[in-house]
DNA sequence: CGCGCTCCATACTTATCCGTATGGAAAGAT
DNA sequence: ATCTTTCCATACGGATAAGTATGGAGCGCG
């Protein structure tokens, strides 16, 4: 090679950019994000491999096919929800009843906003798939589960724990749902008393 | 035309099936079907056009384009909730407390799962659409005001009205989306307590 | 009956999307 | 440095989907 083809090989080669190289897990984050964004529908293959600046053949190295990755963005969520859920309802003693105030600020916190994005996205997706269904399926009882042991450490009664637990979970995902800045003109005081109403039962130590 | 001739034309003719003709309101019905069924992302014209037996040139003729229909579907479930919600909310006098335990029934009854789907669809579709989105909340709002009339016909005052009909919304449609069958043993009960916990307030005449 | 209008079937174009095959770039090991 | 393995870029094929254009079927009316 001559001095003249070099220098000019040399100056194609500092305006070629480096190949990106991802593992499974930055597809499997981005795939999560996209989720949050869009739905079960936006999580396509192409249009994700643009969005993390590779092309789909470093997709189709890591999995098999578009739903694998489904798959492994849902066994993800379900590991983070199991270990979040065992998290945030694991009390000091004397403290549970502060710990379902805390649970349900979490859930219905403008800044959990994306989190709740997926957790409807995964349950869309649940409502049409029998295995992301059955996923689902576990992550609710272990939920409902460990709050229902919080009112329980509070001295309210079985049903009633049940009841009450069950009621904070529907709560927190119904209104997520839902469109209500007009209704009320302090929204803040509005969902303080909601959760008053939720966590406080006439059997509670406090 | 000779005789045999006649004859093959009339064979032809009584195989031939007569042309489907559909109004803009049977898309309309079949468009809310697939909502239901499939959410947002399964309705396509084309789709569409051979479940109701005819080609997408019909839909063409009704709709400009495939967000014209969805406007419209949009539009028929807002017209039909807001009817709705007039109804089940318009109570006799002295009836208001059993007019809400209604409500509450009919929104977390099985029976109700076509409705419900379609509202999670409707709502899915306003998370990412801002004209949907103005619609849900119109449609939120009316039933809020109509829910919380209910409780403070019961004697709740206003601030705790306000909350426990957002509660009560929130929880029936929080509920549609879990699954928790396996999470207690009686789940009638379960939903009886839960809607004990919504409507009695310490302050309702009953 | 003929005519006009409403409505639908079909062909076509363009774009997107998924999955497969193949070549080669980049990283790791020796 | 070379060789092997990991990883990615791209071309390709097939399917689906939206929207447009055109011809004609079917209905309604005088």
């Amino acid at each position: 090679m001559d001095e003249e083809s070099s220098i000019l090989f040399r100056m194609e080669t500092n305006t070629t950019k480096p190949r990106t190289q991802l593992d499974r897990d930055a597809w499997v984050h981005g795939a999560t994000e996209v989720l949050a964004e869009e739905g079960i529908a936006g999580l396509r293959v192409e249009v994700l491999a643009k969005r993390l600046k590779v092309t789909k053949g470093s997709f189709y190295w890591h999995f098999q096919d578009r739903r694998d990755l489904l798959i492994a963005v849902l066994q993800q969520w379900k590991d983070g929800r199991i270990r979040d859920i065992i998290k945030q309802t694991t009390a000091e003693k004397g403290n549970e009843l502060a710990q379902i105030y805390h649970v349900i600020d979490v859930y219905s916190a403008s800044r959990s906003r994306r989190g709740m994005m997926i957790e409807l996205a995964v349950r869309d997706w649940a409502r049409r798939d029998a295995e992301a269904a059955a996923i689902v399926a576990e992550v609710d009882d272990v939920r409902l589960r460990c709050a229902r042991d919080l009112f329980l450490a509070c001295g309210v009664p079985m049903e009633e724990a049940s009841s009450r637990c069950m009621l904070l979970y529907a709560y927190v995902f119904g209104v997520s749902l839902m469109i209500y800045e007009k209704f009320d003109t302090d929204v803040a005081r509005l969902k303080r008393d909601i959760a008053n109403l939720i966590a406080r039962s006439a059997h509670a130590v406090t």
